[in-house]
DNA sequence: TTGCGTTGATAAAAGCTTTTAGCAGAAAAA
DNA sequence: TTTTTCTGCTAAAAGCTTTTATCAACGCAA
């Protein structure tokens, strides 16, 4: 009577079970060398019979490959990492590829901590995240032996980067508003020392060539508010629209405008940026918005570096993703 | 002349770089066996210089334990999930157990294919999130050979569970409340079937014997809004004090109060529940409210996997840690 | 001298898989 | 018939670490 304890059960298991050696089951079960297909089949339906799962550590140890990769981020906060590895993770898991996150807090202690837990554990890439987008890596990722791809954060000059094409998006917005018959329109942003302000700026001003006007401030409502105050209380030619730098941007300007009894959209058309659905779905009426798709980043970002960890070509250099236009009814479009 | 390739050093690298064999090198490594206190040190140094890292693979096949827990979650969006992440992820790297993040999008295929993938790589435990409190866990995690915790989502009976107090949260918002001298404090909150809910209103109705008032309605800024107006417009008292089930209800009340030109906190104190950061500073005027310490929540869960992994006992049940009150303008205290 | 306990080190096994090289038998070619 | 080619399978090695059992040397006691 042979006891039978709750271990898993190992390829030695599929083998004996089948009457056949390790090697065959090894081969039955992963469609390599020669094998007669009836073995073939009996193999892997003993093995699923019994529940024989490949033991991972064995297998990575083995070919090298473990089959996972780590994402790195400084982001705290999660309004932008969690998206990305979500789509990172839903890409790869298809694949056989698990996700490691590291939250560095932006602390390089605790980033070299993570990375080296990573380089151990024999991951296939990495992939950094950062959310300002000024912000160099922590550590120094350039020099290692695996693939590193970047999203939202730059990396050296011949690296692999995915960014939101921030000048596409804001020219599906404006676009969007001068289609709706708006003609004057105003740009309200964040700090311009961030990149992303700057290329958003520099297309609205190319899709606006008469009467550009940007207004340039912080990441707030606040910001919003003021500057709406700002515009509307002087006399003179007022905007028929505002294109905002963020949807938290674009709710300042929405309450103030509202505090104003200006109607939205009929006297002034409201766009932000980022779709943030909590502040976008809840503003007064719900704000069009500019999507930068960050699921589709983080399924670019995953098949990246699992064909690089396969040794595949991949381009190097800045690829930006299309962003996407939300309509709702800050701006009266349909 | 020895090629010297960019691999890794392997224990093998260290041993013969110090002129023992295999087995004393691991033992000086580990402090396990009897070695000479000298030759330890020898090893050690010998290992730092060369850079011998473990491989974590081959560790893991061998002690069978991987250093690595998987965090299952249902929850995409992240406003909960990634503090609680992050502040597993933050104690447990000290251990150096890194941590598997699977978002799940309340899709059981999807559920299974992560938690079998987290099984093929003979994770230690695995910490469960949801975010609606009565969901269930999508898999059938009670009968995993591996341990499992569960955080912001109902295990069996003899899982080990962590929630934030709800009650004490609430106590500590009405008691702000009290102690700043108000007495008519209005209870404006989510829907009734979330436990949390009830748990809130309960302990809220314990604090305000005389004339406790509770309404029910959904989790958005619409609902506090409209609540409001519903209060505001009648005749007879007015509350004094607005205790809010989630700071976005709050946000639509700090809204509606502002509509009616009733100033905050001198005529109606208001104060929320979540500390959603991105809500709550940016009301105006910013928000008092109850922080849920979803940090410290993670913190011990991780601490729970970490003890059940290697055979502690740990107590089973429900514990629910405590929250803080996070005082802003909206309540008028310091 | 023999026997014993201790110390410091080592060889070898174990953990589970994939892969390489090789082997026996049968079919095909010479 | 003999030689070659296929086919299907297997033994063994490799991957890197930890742990168990063993061993040599030495001092010390009998």
């Amino acid at each position: 009577m042979t006891k039978i304890g709750d271990r898993r059960r190992t390829i030695y298991d599929v083998a004996k079970a089948a009457g056949v050696s390790i090697s065959t089951a090894s081969n039955a079960l992963n469609d390599t060398g020669r094998t007669n297909a009836e073995t073939r089949e009996r193999v892997k339906r003993i093995a699923e019979e019994i529940g024989f799962r490949p033991n991972a550590l064995a297998r990575g140890l083995l070919t090298k490959r473990s089959h996972a990769v780590g994402m790195l981020t400084n982001d705290t906060y999660g309004r932008l990492t969690l998206p990305i590895t979500a789509g990172v993770s839903e890409v790869l898991i298809d694949h056989g590829v698990s996700v490691f996150l590291c939250a560095t807090n932006n602390n390089p202690r605790l980033a070299k901590l993570h990375l080296d837990a990573l380089l151990d554990r024999q991951v296939d890439g990495i992939i950094f995240t950062a959310t300002r987008l000024d912000l160099k890596p922590p550590v120094e990722l350039s020099k290692l032996p695996i693939p590193v791809v970047y999203v939202f954060a730059e990396g050296p000059a011949d690296s692999v980067t995915f960014f939101p094409d921030d000048e596409q998006g804001a020219r599906l917005a404006v676009n969007h508003l001068k289609a709706l018959g708006r003609s004057r329109i105003l740009h309200i942003t964040g700090p311009e020392d961030y990149l992303a302000v700057r290329l958003r700026a520099r297309a609205y001003r190319e899709c606006c060539p008469s009467g550009a006007d940007v207004m340039f401030g912080e990441w707030s409502e606040e910001w919003g508010h003021e500057a709406v105050e700002r515009v509307f209380v002087g006399s003179g030619e007022k905007p028929d629209a505002i294109f905002c730098g963020s949807d938290e941007i674009a709710r300042g300007v929405i309450d103030a405008l509202r505090d104003m009894n200006i109607s939205i959209p009929t006297e002034v058309a409201v766009v932000g940026f980022d779709n943030w659905e909590v502040v976008a779905r809840q503003t007064r009426p719900p704000l069009t918005t500019i999507d930068m798709e960050l699921k589709e980043l983080g399924h670019q970002a995953g098949l990246a570096i699992l064909g690089l960890s396969k040794g595949e070509q991949i381009a190097t250099g800045i690829t930006r993703l299309p962003c996407s236009l939300v309509v709702r009814q800050s701006s009266g479009g349909h």
